[in-house]
Formats: C-alpha cells, sequence, structure tokens
DNA sequence: TTTTGAATTAACAATAGTGTTAAACAATGA
DNA sequence: TCATTGTTTAACACTATTGTTAATTCAAAA
C-alpha cells in the first residue's frame, strides 16, 4: 500500500500553495492545480474531498507562519535602537521570502469572519506578550529623554506597514519600468526601501 | 423610449459597484448584482453586454479617483511642515471616504498586465509633477539643516503605507474587540492612526 | 502466486454561473 | 389609434468547474 502517496499529496499541495497564493480562492481552479502537479484531477478530490478542505490547508500552515514571523523577532534582548533596527530588517527579510503572504491572509479573511477570527485569535496572545515587553522599554527611553514618548502598538504597526506596503508597491514600480517610465531602478527598489524604512522608523522614534 | 432607462442601468451600476469592491471580479456573481439591484439578471446584458464589460465600468471610474486622489492634495503651496500635515490628513480623509479603494484596485491590478499597466499610466503623468515640486523644497529644508535628507518618493510611499495600511488593519481590531480582546478601543482606532501618522511622519523627517 | 487494499484513471454527473432569445410590454410620436 | 422603438421578462442554451464512480493498476504481505 501507499505507493506514492506521499509524493501524490505533496505536489497537490504544492501546487496548491502556488495556485492559491497568487490567485487566491476564487480565481484558482482544480483542474489547474492537478494540471500542474501533473496528476488526474480526480486525486484533488481523492485525499482532500473538497477544494476548501485543500485551500483550508495551505490557508491554516500559511496564516500560522505569518502569526509566527513577526512577534518571535522580537523576543532578542537588545536595546532598543539597534532591537527596532534588528526587527525591521528580519521582518523585511521574512517578506522576502514570502511576499505573497499578507496579501494572501487579508484577501481571504476580509470575507470570512470565521477566518478573521481564526487569524486574530493566532496572533493576539503572542502580540500580547510581545507588546508587554516592548512598552516598559519604550517608556524607559521616553523617561530618559532619547525617545519621544510612543505607544507600542503604533510602532509595531508602523513597521508592519512600512515593510509591507514596499512590497505592495513593486508591482508598480516593475510596471514603470517595464512602460519605459524611468521612477527608480527597480533592481535596487527593495534594498533601498529596507534601508529606507530603518532610517524612517529609527527617526521618527527621536524626538 | 428610454423608459427609465437611467434607473435601471444606474442601480445596476451602483450594486456591481458594492459588489466588486467588496468581493473582487471572482467572487461576484452578476446574478447577485442583478438581485441588489432589483432588476431581471438579463438587464445586465443588456446594457453592458458582459460581467467584464461591467466591471470595467466601475473599474475605470475608481481608478480615476485613486489616480486623482493622492497628488492633487499636493499641489496647495504651503511651507513644508504644514503641507506633509495636511497631505496626510487629506488623503487618510480621503481614506475614510474610500476604504476599499486601494485594496480593490491592487486586487485586481495583480493579476492583469493591461490593468496595471492603465494604472501606471494614470499614476504617472501626476507623480512626476509632484514628486518635481517636492524633491526641491526637501532639499532646501535640508540644506537649512530643519530636516534630514529626504527622498520625495520615499517620503510619498511612507505616507500612502501608513494611511493605507491603517485601513487594512481595521478589521483586525474589530475583530479583537468582538473576541473579547481588548487591544485598543476600535471605536477612535482611525481618529488615533490618523494623529499618530501625522507625528510619525513629521518626526520622522526632522534630523 | 495470490490476495488485499490503496492509488490511479477515464468517464460521467451535478451544479453554478454567464450569456442569449423570443415574446411581451410600455412609452412616445405621428 | 397605431406604429415604432426601446425596455423588460422568463425560459433556455452553453460552458466551466467541481465532485463522483466504477473499473483498473500496482505494491506489498501472506
Amino acid at each position: 500500500m501507499s505507493k506514492n502517496k506521499t509524493s501524490t499529496e505533496q505536489s497537490i499541495l504544492e501546487a496548491a500553495e502556488k495556485e492559491f497564493l497568487s490567485q487566491g480562492f476564487a480565481r484558482t481552479k482544480t483542474t489547474e492545480i492537478a494540471r500542474l502537479a501533473g496528476v488526474n484531477h480526480a486525486m484533488i478530490h481523492y485525499y482532500f474531498r473538497t477544494k476548501e478542505n485543500l485551500f483550508n490547508m495551505v490557508f491554516q500552515k500559511k496564516m500560522m507562519i505569518l502569526a509566527d514571523s513577526f512577534f518571535n523577532i522580537f523576543e532578542k534582548p537588545q536595546p532598543l535602537f539597534e532591537k527596532v533596527r534588528y526587527v525591521v530588517e528580519l521582518h523585511f527579510d521574512f517578506l522576502v521570502a514570502n511576499p505573497m503572504l499578507p496579501f494572501f491572509i487579508y484577501s481571504e479573511i476580509i470575507n470570512s469572519k470565521e477566518k478573521r477570527s481564526l487569524l486574530v485569535r493566532s496572533l493576539f496572545p503572542k502580540a500580547r506578550v510581545t507588546l508587554a515587553k516592548l512598552q516598559p522599554d519604550l517608556d524607559a527611553e521616553a523617561a530618559k529623554g532619547t525617545i519621544r514618548p510612543m505607544d507600542a502598538l503604533d510602532l509595531i504597526v508602523n513597521i508592519i506597514s512600512l515593510n509591507v506596503f514596499s512590497f505592495f508597491c513593486l508591482p508598480l514600480f516593475e510596471e514603470c519600468e517595464a512602460n519605459g517610465m524611468k521612477s527608480i531602478e527597480t533592481k535596487g527598489f527593495l534594498e533601498h526601501r529596507k534601508k529606507s524604512n530603518v532610517e524612517f522608523i529609527l527617526s521618527g522614534l527621536k524626538k
């Protein structure tokens, strides 16, 4: 038994991941997943029963990756300024490795209260811990007068905003270049934004 | 003739706008648009021939609104710091009036090179003018030593990032509240972010 | 080698959603 | 009033996509 079950099941999952991530649930066709995976399309129903089941496997996995990604970075004990720089850079690198992830998750939670609730329940406990540790550091620095008073949640939202949005911009700048509109060399766009974000966030912290 | 053509055509357009904005092209059903508009679903094909035609009407209109929104705000002649504050606030207010717009546009351009190109060609000329005016102001202030050297494009991307992302966060914070996770009073979340973004951006500009 | 059960295939059923059509209807102008 | 033209309706055709099934293949254990 189990001739090459893992191989088939795995290649379906990989193809599904690729399709769902780039197209979203609604645009993705199970036939196309099967074609990509190089298997008969009945296999998808054999292993996962429904498109929705298959989607949920992918979604759950990606949601966990997203939930873990950010807040773990904060764990390393460091002085505030180095920590902020480090967090911004590592979060940015995480996005380099998972450029479609935030958009994928957001697209799918927007029309599903269950999924939204699932995500929030995954994020909340970690976020709470991180905020509870970060806020005192910010308060201490503010008391010393090295930074302006800063809400930890705002800082985190700002970091995520600037980093994630850099990836949202990427296709537009690439399109500019493709249309011969020289606005910025797309080649180094992400590298540039990474530096720019670090500087802007550190500068935004200061008095 | 034209019994109440405008009424039917208009209500289809309004229902279509609502559905496409919240669900995107792929999830939206023309039958549901018809139901929402209170018309026979053949009317959609009578007035617009295809779902895609109808979608393009909505998309084109929304894209124009988006393209006009941001850069016009910069036109008012003002000292730099007041101008930046003013731009951030007005852009934020624009998003209050059009909360789904950025996500809608982005979702649809991501898988369509034509639409991406269309958007870029709409944005580019205005952006160019705005940048060409803004950069000298930034350079002058930097020469005076009131701000750190700053790339105009980075500043604009930062403003859009922080503002747009505040609206992306909203459903998550609402969901937190719904699940009894008290992280922030959702009631005032947007007002809070508006202030926070202005301060952070101004602070990020300074030396 | 035979048996067993999982894996695979092709063909098909079911459904949902888009688009078409012919006939009925309503408004307007002659 | 009648003819014309644009509007609306219900019924249907077409298509794409998901999901099912029965028959077949294959690998391993007895």
